[in-house]
DNA sequence: AAGCCGACTGAGAACGATTTCATTCATGCC
DNA sequence: GGCATGAATGAAATCGTTCTCAGTCGGCTT
């Protein structure tokens, strides 16, 4: 039996109404609400959000569904989510779907039944297009990965100019024979692919792509794959743990990076600066991509009408050695250059 | 103005009683189940779980309280509790304290407020202090860090016999100038840290050790301190972030691995494994942790009055190139050994 | 001085579900 | 055939809070 308000309020000498008012914002003079105050103190009364929730019809919460917790792209968005929503005096309902449509769904259910204000959602490419049927009821921010066209706010990377840039800058280094693997579960992987294919074609070079799920095993046989009908000089890929899967083969396969293959990709996690040499990568502004979807549901919330916005948020591109020098010149610097990076 | 559980009976043109009762388990004819569920997809109905949760009186519910959601020992941690709280029709809210004790206050708090029916909690040294004198109106189990002896269920590592076993390792490989660089904000470094001490001692060496925050940055300076009354052959740490300051910090100085210095620490991350060469570290048994603590709050819910429980889990030393040699004996093989492993 | 206004307070309804209690109805038993 | 039994259903209370409404009281205007 826990203490509910009615016993602070016996404890204070006053009604239920008076302790509601002077812990929340009501009128109340500056003696009761000091009573109030120290009966709750003395009752050590907590107050049961399931009844406030109730009776206000206001969560104060947003969902925030994401595909792989595990995943520091995903952990450093939902850390500006949940900072941005506080300062807001909102909370954060995470849930993670392991890219599982079905827990996906499940999910969403769930968030309708807490009622919450609004949603933030990365959606697998099932999750995308299921949306457009049958939208949630509450107001929805997609971030990382695209979903029906013009029916959502969301925040994005610029995913095909940021592996066009990648290419760009592989050929740049002397590169022609430039495959790339990809991530099948999202759109995000999609639209990567298509900058990848896009710029291969402005050069004028035969691209050679695979999709894959996004797993570390799934890499290393893609691997294998692209190596096929010879080896390409050069691999991009969509995904950290494309990248690892890759890095791995590579190395199983006793290549030099990036003498007998380059490698580029995607999030500058801790590892990629770590090894030797390091692995040239798109850097996306995690915070930026956080504090933007949560500054896009406020503002719809607050006018549920505004036409729907789209943003886009450039990457930076971290150079390192993997993608230092290229193998038709005859160029024999073999030193790796020092780090360095460019916005896109 | 959604829609609640008499839309749905007059729909089904019945009380909202059989409505709740077809839902849920109450015995209902089959003819009307079938008629409530087809009004239940006709209006579209979610149940509202706040009001569900008022009136039924329990949430349904856990709390996970971590303190830091991009370290992967707690996303690991975090995966295994979601699972096993699922299979046992659970929900889990999920807080992220970042170390920081006031943020940790308010969401015990704050779980308090949403009547959860347990909390699984991994607290700072401060808030495990404190634990004692004000415990939590719901069954607590403490994971990874140490609370006050004999009052709450806990699951940990054997963290002294752990860090134990990476000073005998290292003494067998000839290593004896051995400093240690461990966190200050958790339990655990404390406890790693006796754990050298009282190995180091075992072996006779003189101990030579420091707390720092658990960044990147201060273990950078650790590096320093501990290098000022000349530079030691080895050094362990108790934390994957102060185990990357540490290898930045040789890295930076020059030093060759483990040549120059061997290394070691906790927590097998993928990056500890990809860079060359390899570090060692002992490997925490996430998904281990994270069922057990399920199970003991399960448990614990089940018979309020059972004796308090702690199970202590053991790591698993995995054995890689930064603790290969020893300087002092004459013995010439740079050849890093292939990697292996052993439980402790 | 009467009336009015504003600030404060309490009584009670309401939020949307579950659950108790009472009612109905069919069935089985003697 | 009458009565007890039990299942199925509905009416209404209830969970803990907020909020509307009405009422009190002191001070101010005319």
């Amino acid at each position: 039996m826990t203490t509910s308000i009615k016993d602070v309020a016996r404890a204070a000498g006053v009604s239920p109404a008076t302790v509601s008012r002077a812990l929340g914002k009501g009128p109340v003079s500056e003696a009761l609400r000091a009573q109030v105050l120290e009966a709750v103190r003395a009752t050590g009364y907590r107050p049961n959000l399931a009844a406030r929730r109730l009776r206000s019809q206001e969560s104060g919460t947003i969902g925030l569904v994401l595909a792989d917790i595990g995943n520091p792209f995903f952990t450093g968005v939902a850390r500006a989510v949940e900072a941005a929503a506080y300062e807001a005096g909102l909370r954060v309902l995470l849930c993670n779907t392991d890219e599982d449509p079905a827990r996906e769904a499940a999910y969403l259910a769930l968030m309708q039944e807490e009622r919450v204000a609004g949603l933030i959602l990365a959606p697998t490419r099932a999750t995308a297009e299921g949306l457009a049927e049958a939208p949630p009821a509450m107001p929805v921010v997609l971030i990382d990965r695209p979903g029906p066209p013009g029916l959502f706010d969301s925040v994005l990377l610029d995913n095909a100019g940021a592996s066009a840039a990648l290419v760009d800058y592989l050929v740049a280094q002397g590169y022609r024979r430039i495959a790339g693997l990809f991530g099948q579960t999202s759109g995000t992987g999609v639209e990567r692919a298509e900058g990848y294919r896009a710029a291969m074609a402005r050069h004028g070079l035969a691209p050679a792509l695979r999709f894959v799920l996004p797993q570390v095993e799934a890499a290393e046989a893609g691997f294998a794959a692209l190596c096929q009908q010879g080896r390409p000089e050069a691999m991009i890929t969509s995904n950290s743990l494309l990248l690892m899967g890759l890095l791995r083969a590579a190395r199983g396969a006793g290549l030099r990076i990036p003498a007998d293959l380059a490698l580029a990709g995607f999030d500058n996690e801790p590892w990629t600066g770590l090894v030797e040499p390091g692995i040239t990568v798109i850097e996306q502004p995690l915070e930026a991509i956080g504090r933007q979807a949560m500054a896009l549901l406020l503002e719809r919330l607050r006018t549920p009408s505004a036409p729907v916005r789209k943003v886009m948020l450039s990457g930076r591109a971290i150079l390192r050695g993997s993608t230092a020098s290229a193998p038709p010149r005859p160029q024999s610097s073999t030193k790796t250059p020092p780090p360095s990076s460019f916005t896109l």
